[in-house]
DNA sequence: TAATCAAATACAAAATAATTCTTTTTAAGA
DNA sequence: TCTTAAAAAGAATTATTTTGTATTTGATTA
């Protein structure tokens, strides 16, 4: 069982029950294969992706992509995955249950790195403050050209 | 006349208009008109955005979508302007003639600061190189609660 | 300034992407 | 099991972006 941030798999779909539950909402099967697939996943993935991707891995289950859509939104409302809009293939999603970090994103390829700089983080926090805000959160994206783009 | 960072309008637009004479194509009114509208808002506009402004600023003007959409590419493509990809709201573009910021949003009351920080820049150049990026552009979003917000 | 020619336009149509609608299915509690 | 409302599928719709085509228009040259 490959642990993802210090959590087991299963740990971080009891979650997903105990928020559905808490809601009073219904588990699904199709919740669970959604949120397993992005789990499941070292890519960011559009919707279209997320559905290929069952399609392909879950031959026996029926899955339509108006219900990828919204389950996409009623994950990132729970606060279990986020999303990243590019230039190009919409907007891509990730899980939360990872440390930290920004992004790098080839802007040739698309491809997209991820990093993580303290220092930028305590200046941000500094930059914050000197403007009078209270940090919450941030978003970082850098756009250059991946070492496999650059001519 | 309002310079934008050290330049007038006029030489920026003698710009795009050089810049369409080195490559042997033909100068339209259209593509002035887009390219000044972005010029002259402050803030990001996306595709529709840009269309609109234009018919009712230029109530003369017929101009179509597809018109925008194309100019906005080939602008893009001649860095006189640049995009951002938001979760909402599509590809919004900004004039590349400002001083580069990054923003502060405030997730209470939405209003966005713009701040700049040396140190930052410096080190996701840092940040980039490790990687193998050859950086060309980010963008930077603090969320937090302002000084009127916070309680 | 008129003629020529290719670039760029308007408008329409097509292609993509995302959302909504309606009926059917299904999870969860009684 | 029965009931009920949530969530599903699949179709239809809406929104967004791109492409195709006939026409217009800038720039060049006579």
């Amino acid at each position: 069982m490959k642990d993802i941030n210090g959590k087991t798999k299963e740990d971080i779909i009891a979650q997903l029950k105990e928020i559905i539950k808490q809601k009073g909402l219904k588990y699904t099967k199709q919740r669970e294969i959604i949120f397993e697939t992005i789990l499941d996943s070292d890519e960011h993935l559009n919707a279209e992706e997320v559905y290929n991707t069952i399609r392909a891995n879950y031959p026996d289950i029926n899955i339509g992509i108006a219900t990828v859509y919204r389950a996409l939104v009623f994950l990132e409302e729970a606060d279990l995955i986020s999303s990243v809009s590019l230039n190009k293939d919409g907007k891509k999603f990730e899980t939360n249950f990872k440390n930290h970090h920004d992004h790098l994103i080839c802007v040739r390829c698309n491809k997209i790195v991820e990093f993580h700089d303290d220092e930028i983080e305590q200046r941000q926090e500094v930059a914050a403050v000197t403007k009078g805000f209270k940090l919450v959160s941030h978003t970082m994206n850098l756009y250059g050209v991946c070492s496999d783009c650059q001519d």
